[in-house]
RNA sequence: GUUUCGGUAGCUCAGUUGGAUAGAGCAACGGCCUUCUAAGCCGUCGGUCGGGGGUUCGAAUCCCUCCCGGAACGCCA
């Protein structure tokens, strides 16, 4: 709201100036001693003026329109115009956010957007490992980030169950259960080696005994597979706090016709032809490096195929967006899938793709390879149960998407201060312990005061500023999807937390110092608690 | 070879629609608990922003070139 009068402001000012068409920027600058805002018009507009950066400073600082809630105006070299906010300004923020509550912060430059997100989407075919749980931690916090932006969000995984792995799946359920019972069967070849498909083995025996050594047991096994590793992809991401709107299966595309239906889509647009025995759709006309084959001369479709319906079925149920998050390693598929979305919408643009890097899993200062065939891999219940969901959570929003990671597992095992995530949940069970203290001394904690009279420390008013930039902050996060930002910011205000708390005691015998601080300190409680929630960690109230 | 991600402090990472002395955590070093939780606070140390050119009043950020590492380049999924 500051921001918006001071860009008032300037533009009264430079239309004084006869100056057209240029952009205002203002920003927070990093060291607050250049005041709460910032300018560097001046510069900007030294070429356009053809004069000294700090001249046209001048002029424009004795033009602007007289506003109370500027204190002080200054003018740095080389040409930047800073903007002092009078403090008081900012009390009001505090009974703002005692009275919206967990709505503190929300936006709606989202507003009008429904945007599907689709995400770890693995197959039914093991446990989900590291890289599953970076794209579960990923997705579900843009998602939250997104819904507080003000955008309408559905988050979708989508279960490839139609395929040759489920196949493969099969088999290798029947070797292994076989083997319980002496009976030597050979694995597929690309079979799934984990020691969950054993236990799901254990588990048919357990209920059917050896019905299957004699008997064909290929559409049980398939069946039964299926939903057992299903219900477990399920139960361990909502241990990790993560949750879908919409688990769509391939096998309803077929069900549907939709993947019939979408390439004679493609075919009567004129997007297809034919080429030895096979059919290809002309992904090289939309930026692709070369055209793809969606029907393979033995009949079959690729991979991609039911994919692209499967991208048809989304776009049919009028999401504003489409955007996929996949494994950076699939990034070469990246381009024909936005030219089948284009082909079909005739727009670019609608599917937008975020690549995840692939994370280095480090122990004992080696790093750990993941053999798929042994079915060694570290996995999201293995991580779980070692370090807890919301340090993994904490550390995987830390990142941004787009970063080669590494993991730790020596440092994310240890219980101490290099898991940043307890110094954030640290200030919130110290708050928590203060406010049991003032209620166990009687104190009634008025959060609606509006009236400060006795704050007179530099730490209050940076906690205040980190209050009052929380809308910014979750805008540019959702704007540019970077659920890091929000760590950072929880990173912010528990060190102004901290640094207020180890400065003055708020339960003090100034009963009218005390009731400010205790409704400054039930602020900064809510927006911790919010912001945290925002990367699927909890917030606690003791340690 | 082509495409793509990355190379920033000892380590892990921010910062890249050009802007003020390049930031944070951890590690290291020195202080602070008879006072609301020391999982904390205060301070110090630490960087040729991979190399080299160029554009600009100004470059970690834009352009060119080279070097190093991850990944992908199927009528597999």
């Amino acid at each position: 709201m500051m921001e918006q009068d001071l860009r008032n402001m300037l533009e009264k000012t430079l239309e004084k100036l006869e100056v057209k068409d240029q952009a205002i920027e203002i920003e927070v600058p990093n060291d607050r001693s250049h005041g709460d805002f910032s300018t560097n018009i001046a510069m900007k507009l030294a070429r356009v003026l053809r004069k000294a950066p700090l001249r046209i400073a001048e002029d424009i600082v004795a033009l602007l329109p007289k506003n109370k809630a500027f204190k002080d105006i200054a003018i740095a070299p080389p040409g930047f115009i800073n903007f002092y906010i009078d403090k008081a300004i900012y009390y009001s923020v505090i009974s703002e956010i005692n009275t919206q509550r967990e709505m503190y912060g929300t936006s709606t430059i989202g507003s009008g957007e429904h945007y599907n997100i689709e995400f770890v989407s693995a197959n039914p075919t093991g446990s989900l490992h590291i890289g599953h749980a970076r794209g579960a931690a990923a997705g579900d916090s843009l998602a939250r980030i997104l819904k507080k932006a003000g955008y309408k969000v559905t988050k979708e995984f989508y279960v490839n169950d139609g395929g040759n792995q489920i196949h493969n799946l099969t088999l290798s359920i029947n070797a292994r259960y076989q083997a319980l019972f002496n009976q030597s069967v050979d694995m597929p070849e690309d079979g799934y080696y984990g020691k969950e498909i054993i236990a799901l083995a254990e588990s048919i025996k357990a209920s059917h005994g050896d019905r299957f050594v004699k008997e064909d047991g290929y559409r049980f096994f398939r069946q039964y597979g299926v939903d057992y590793l299903l219900a477990r992809l399920k139960s361990d991401l909502l241990a990790f706090g993560v949750t879908f709107d919409i688990w769509f299966s391939e096998a309803k595309l077929y069900e549907n016709n939709t993947v019939e239906a979408t390439i004679n889509t493609l075919k009567e647009k004129g997007f297809t032809y034919e080429k030895d025995g096979a059919v290809w759709l002309k992904t090289s006309d939309f930026n692709d490096e070369k055209d793809r084959v969606i029907i393979k001369s033995d009949g079959t479709y690729t991979y991609l195929t039911p994919d692209i319906a499967y991208h048809q079925e989304k776009l049919s149920r009028g999401y504003t967006k489409l955007i996929d998050i996949l494994g950076g390693d699939h990034h070469g598929y990246v381009p024909r899938l936005q030219a089948a979305t284009e082909m079909l919408t005739g727009k670019r643009g609608v599917l937008e793709v975020d690549l995840l890097q692939m994370v280095k899993v480090v122990r004992d200062g080696e790093e750990l390879k993941m053999s798929k065939r042994s079915g060694k891999a570290i996995t999201l219940v293995d991580l779980i149960t070692e370090v807890g969901k919301d340090p993994i959570r904490y550390f995987f929003a830390m990142r941004s998407l787009n970063t080669h990671m590494e993991l730790d597992l020596d440092l994310a095992l240890k219980e101490t201060n290099e898991n940043p995530v307890f110094y954030a949940q640290y200030a919130h069970a110290r708050i928590a312990s203060v406010m049991r203290q003032a209620s166990e001394k009687g104190i009634h904690v008025n959060t609606l005061i509006d009236h400060f009279d006795t704050f007179d420390s530099e730490k209050i008013d940076t906690l205040l500023t980190v209050l009052v930039d929380y809308k910014n902050v979750i805008e540019e996060a959702a704007q540019k999807r970077i659920p890091h930002k929000i760590t950072q910011y929880i990173h912010r205000l528990a060190q102004a937390l901290h640094s207020f708390y180890a400065e003055e005691k708020v339960l003090s015998d100034n009963e009218r110092a005390t009731k400010e601080r205790l409704a400054l300190l039930y602020a900064v409680k809510i927006v911790l608690k919010d912001a945290l929630s925002l990367v699927g960690v909890d917030a606690k109230e003791s340690m």
